[in-house]
RNA sequence: CGAGGCGUAGCGCAGCUGGUAGCGCGUCGCGUUCGGGACGCGAAGGUCGUGGGUUCAAAUCCCGUCGCCUCGACCA
């Protein structure tokens, strides 16, 4: 037990203290590192290959939508935020601006993009010429800059990683389509691969996106019952087209303007897997996503044929395609067990000279800490069907925990009392922008998205009737 | 950007009524261990965040500055 006390001390309690169990965790399971301009990151190999596990499967579900991937510059001319002016207005405060080039103060400064809808737009405009160029979907994977003034590894940096998918149509109906199935792609996404449950819908007009006529938003519920916005799909109508002149000639020869939209997500989804699915012992990774699905610790490793057979069984189990490590440095099992559940392994086998001798292996999993035994014969298949057991089982944990917590109200003070106990809070909503400041004053709540196909009678802020019902909730 | 807290060895901390830096963990070497953070012996590692001031003397007192954490105002 006294051991058991020496292991808590290292990571914060994830009841007690959750934003220092964060931070705590990140650190020290070498996912980031701090760099050391303000608010950026480093993130370390063992976050990376989260990323490139996320980077690899959406980047093949876009495809599989008709979006080519492309590149486009980080500097943009600050003219073309001008351009529209709700976008301006909406990124000014967080643009990082270059004036100075090669020692000399620039003609034009130049935005350092924080998001790329003006200079897509702007070439958009050069590439769509006829009815035929459309539609045009491109992506890119790159980063952006916010000039951020709270930051947090992965949650918010100056700096971040993601991909914007831009897309250009010729009818309004294509646009707004399109928008919905991103969306829905992305659902699809946290939900099998992340095992995220989201909410998913309109935002109010509030809270969408500078220049959108409409943003779409996938809202997670983390461990200590804030929302995480994890995603976004924006419809901007002819907002854009019209800013950028995407003009083009119909099928009769007339003029016409397209219709656009964008969809991201970012390292911010790391972010929401490790506090969606951590507990009091660090990360929890989901396997689909999980750098190493599989860790094998050898018990008595310096007894014969210990070693080799963990040697075997990892060549074996790296044939059947999974991600697997052979822990064979010195520490202790004790030790090494705790390290990995740390850091998240889905499975955990422990080989040692009884097991071997019996033909079998114990198997941790992560999520519940069982151990079962299975045979050492067929192990990959044994591996296979409990890396999916895991990757289930966090999925309906993490929606027990959610639904568990959402709650509804009738009133300010209700909504209040709500999100201080980590709930989401839907609560009829007249539609008016001063009830929605109100409640955020009152209760710090947001209004994170529509709750599509409910209805109260009353808003809770004014008492008028409620033309809408709203998910309430506290968000990072 | 407002309020509070913290910067001393890789990490966690002590030292703070001024006198030239210490503990635990970790790291390195050798040996014994191995089924929930093992142990012995030996060793390395710090211009005390940074700039200035006070003083014979500053980790310690004073001023500035930078960074980190928490809570609020703004946002993927």
């Amino acid at each position: 037990m006294a051991k058991e006390n020496q292991f808590v001390e290292q990571i914060a309690d994830i009841d007690g203290d959750f934003p220092q169990w964060y931070t705590d965790v990140v650190l020290k399971t070498k996912l980031v590192d701090y760099g050391p301009v303000k608010g950026t990151m480093v993130i370390r190999p063992y976050g990376y290959a989260i990323w490139e596990n996320i980077q690899q499967i959406l980047n093949a579900r876009f495809k599989e939508n008709g979006v080519e991937n492309a590149y486009f510059p980080l500097l943009i001319p600050m003219s073309y935020f001008a351009k529209e002016a709700e976008h301006v207005e909406g990124f000014a405060p967080e643009v990082a601006i270059v004036t100075i080039g090669g020692g000399e103060e620039l003609a034009e400064p130049l935005a350092i993009r924080p998001t790329s809808e003006t200079i897509i737009g702007n070439m958009m405009s050069k590439w769509v010429q006829s009815y035929r160029d459309l539609p045009l979907k491109v992506n890119q994977w790159c980063n952006v800059m916010r000039w951020e003034k709270t930051t947090r590894p992965f949650l918010r940096t100056s700096e971040f990683l993601w991909h914007e998918g831009h897309s250009a149509f010729v009818t309004a109906e294509e646009a707004e389509g399109f928008t919905l199935s991103m969306l829905e792609l992305y659902k699809n996404f946290m939900e099998n691969c992340l095992a995220i449950p989201v909410l998913t819908g309109r935002k109010t007009e509030k809270e969408r996106f500078a220049g959108a006529v409409a943003t779409y938003t996938m809202e997670a519920m983390m461990h200590d019952g804030k929302s995480l916005q994890s995603g976004t799909s924006h419809y901007f109508g002819q907002n854009f087209a019209k800013a950028f002149n995407i003009e083009y000639q119909g099928t009769e020869g007339n003029l016409q303007t397209a219709y656009t939209m964008s969809f991201g997500v970012s390292t911010r989804l790391i972010g929401a897997i490790i506090m969606t699915h951590g507990d009091e012992r660090g990360l929890v990774l989901p396997p689909v996503v999980a750098p190493i699905q599989c860790v094998i610790v050898p018990i008595a490793a310096r007894k014969g044929g210990v070693i080799e057979r963990c040697e075997e069984l990892k060549a074996e189990l790296e044939a059947a395609g999974i991600r697997v490590t052979l822990d064979a440095t010195d520490n202790s099992p004790g030790w090494k067990f705790n390290e990995w559940e740390m850091k998240g392994v889905p499975v955990r086998i422990e080989l040692g000279p009884r097991d071997i001798e019996g033909g079998k292996m114990l198997c941790a999993r992560r999520d519940t800490l069982e151990k079962t035994e299975l045979p050492l014969e067929n192990a990959a298949e044994g591996i296979k069907e409990l890396l999916a057991s895991v990757q289930k089982g966090l999925l309906e944990k993490a929606r027990k925990h959610r639904d568990e917590r959402i709650v509804y109200a009738d009133d300010i003070d209700g909504i209040l009392a709500g999100v201080e106990n980590g709930k989401f809070v839907k609560a009829g909503w007249c539609g008016e922008r001063a009830c929605e400041d109100l409640v955020k004053e009152k209760t710090s709540a947001t209004a994170r998205v529509y709750a599509e196909g409910e209805s109260r009678e009353f808003c809770a802020c004014c008492g008028k009737k409620a033309a809408h019902v709203i998910v309430y909730a506290r968000a990072y």
